[in-house]
DNA sequence: TTATTTCTGGCAGCATGTTGTCATTTATCG
DNA sequence: CGATAAATGACAACATGCTGCCAGAAATAA
């Protein structure tokens, strides 16, 4: 019975890891198309977004932290950002070497209008979807996240 | 009223989709540790697994759609692994041009060792996670990629 | 059957992510 | 304070993914 109860649960878990494979792709895509017309990709609307999250104000690595990936990658995008306008390496009066990574005025108003897209979509795509069950699952996603994050 | 259900379903949606990509870093690591030893990539594991799963065979264009992936991407991946020694291209009586791509008898032995790494990690991870919860998000997941999916 | 459309393989260019390495700065510990 | 450890920037190599393009095969429509 205990293996009946593991065996389900274990394919219904490797479904559901390479189903949100399979999504994490379309949301790539969906954040593509959205940003297409401001000039942005999923990773440029990452990093604008983490920033514009951030009261304090972020470092390259601090943003890495915040989105879970190598400082490296992150920094190849400020650095191009930067160059862009969209973004401004600031000193850092805490850290003489690693600089706080500011939005321009210019990614500002990109971020202003990444949201305009992007609230409507948010609730378009939620609008048949009870709001317990997003609650379930960010809870479960939240639970692995924990899990991995060592 | 209405306005305030759409705002924080809007936020908590957000939030999931930064979940969301934040878990698929994570898995991915967790896989390409997992795959490791038996010289695979988080890549090449979701392609062995496409065609473990496939009782009729599948092309590379087939094993593409079943990943959502680009069919360009999934045949630079199975191209070397025929070079490896992991799969093989055979003639496929229904298309002259589209070979089916099959495991070998080393394909068929990583992918028996992969299981035996993937199935108590996948037990071990969903030990303390109600099967309702599972069965609830994975309903979730497939109902965005419906969505998304066109 | 013939014309048109779709699918496929192969190639190229590019964006994004990872790991590894090195020198330097910052933080921590004894 | 001084030694050691951790964090950071810069650079390189590499794995994966995407789109675009072309020519030929296969499927479909007329």
């Amino acid at each position: 019975m205990v293996d009946i109860v593991h065996s389900s649960k274990r394919v219904l878990f490797l479904d559901l890891v390479l189903s949100l494979f399979r999504l994490n792709g379309l949301l790539i895509a969906e954040g593509d198309t959205m940003s297409d017309r401001m000039g942005l990709t999923h990773a440029r609307w990452k990093v604008i977004g983490a920033i514009a999250l951030s009261s304090a104000g972020l470092t390259v690595p601090g943003i890495a932290r915040v989105l879970g990936q190598s400082r490296q990658a992150v920094q190849r995008i400020t650095d191009v950002m930067v160059k862009d306008g969209i973004l401004h390496y600031q000193l850092n009066p805490k850290h003489k070497r690693s600089a706080l990574v500011t939005l321009t005025a210019q990614g500002k108003d990109v971020y202003n209008v990444l949201r305009e897209v992007q609230d409507p979509w948010a609730i378009q795509v939620t609008e048949d979807i009870p709001i317990e069950e997003l609650e379930t699952t960010l809870r479960l996603v939240r639970r692995l996240i924990k899990k991995f994050d060592k």
